[in-house]
DNA sequence: GTTCAAATGAAACATTGTTTCATTTGCTTT
DNA sequence: AAAGCAAATGAAACAATGTTTCATTTGAAC
């Protein structure tokens, strides 16, 4: 689907930071930094204006946000594929990248009595296909 | 083990700060925000003596830092049961209580090829036993 | 094209992260 | 117990990031 289809599906304007930001992430096999984003962006970019996008797209459902820890947070589109199962990250240990795999398996992950699990995240760090 | 020998260990000094941190955590069943953290304090906080007291604590292996998204980040012991084992956190949607629970399954995750797993996280998001 | 709500971007303010440096503290050696 | 020294502290200042306000512009519906 493409950036206009996105928006329109969840009713929102089109807007260029927008529609730049969705392609942006359409384009890359991998999730992105915000600086990663920004530097893509180049003249169009607007520290406020992609604050704000950012938390459109969000809540709208356009992408998602994978955060690995408190140096490493990135974005990526919410594929259809993916839409109703939980999918896997997979974080490299040596050029930080990050990318969405598979489904997360649904083995029994062995909870506590009185917990009840809804979600389960499942981020994988090792090294990626191009640093191994 | 209790703070003093926790340091001890380490190899790194006793200070006031970092055994009244030490000792806020061991007291609690469940992670902790700074903000936790800070009000147990009281008197003896320092915003960057506190922020230094953290990084030394990471550093040195006595706490982890378990990031659940932008909005919640919380600090537990590092406790020997699991030092060696990678072990899941459980996050309650109701309350934002994080645990840290049993050790993760060694299943199969089924990685992409060219992928190279080391280290498994899992976080469980769902309803703890006080709120269900 | 007109209209109106929503989005923008400048500015300002708030919060958090980090460094610098003079002073104090904890620990080792006498 | 006292001295000596490296490490820790906390005040200050600076940097980066998050967030709100408001006048102006833009997108979409009519
Ligand atoms: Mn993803
Ligand atoms: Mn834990
Ligand atoms: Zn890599
Ligand atoms: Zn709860």
């Amino acid at each position: 689907m493409n950036a206009i289809d996105r928006l329109k599906n969840k009713g929102i304007k089109k807007t260029a930071h927008r529609l730049m930001f969705i392609n942006i992430l359409q384009k890359s096999a991998v999730a992105l930094t915000e600086e990663d984003i920004k530097q893509d962006m180049g003249e169009l970019y607007d520290r406020i204006t992609f604050y704000r996008t950012i938390q459109t797209l969000l809540s709208a459902g356009i992408i998602h946000r994978i955060v690995i820890d408190n140096k490493n947070v990135k974005y990526a589109l919410s594929e259809i594929a993916f839409r109703n199962h939980q999918h896997m990250h997979f974080f490299c240990k040596i050029c930080h990248t990050v990318a969405c795999i598979g489904e997360v398996p649904s083995y029994d992950y062995g909870l506590p009595t009185g917990y009840k699990g809804e979600e389960y995240e499942v981020l994988i760090k090792g090294i990626c296909p191009n640093c191994g």
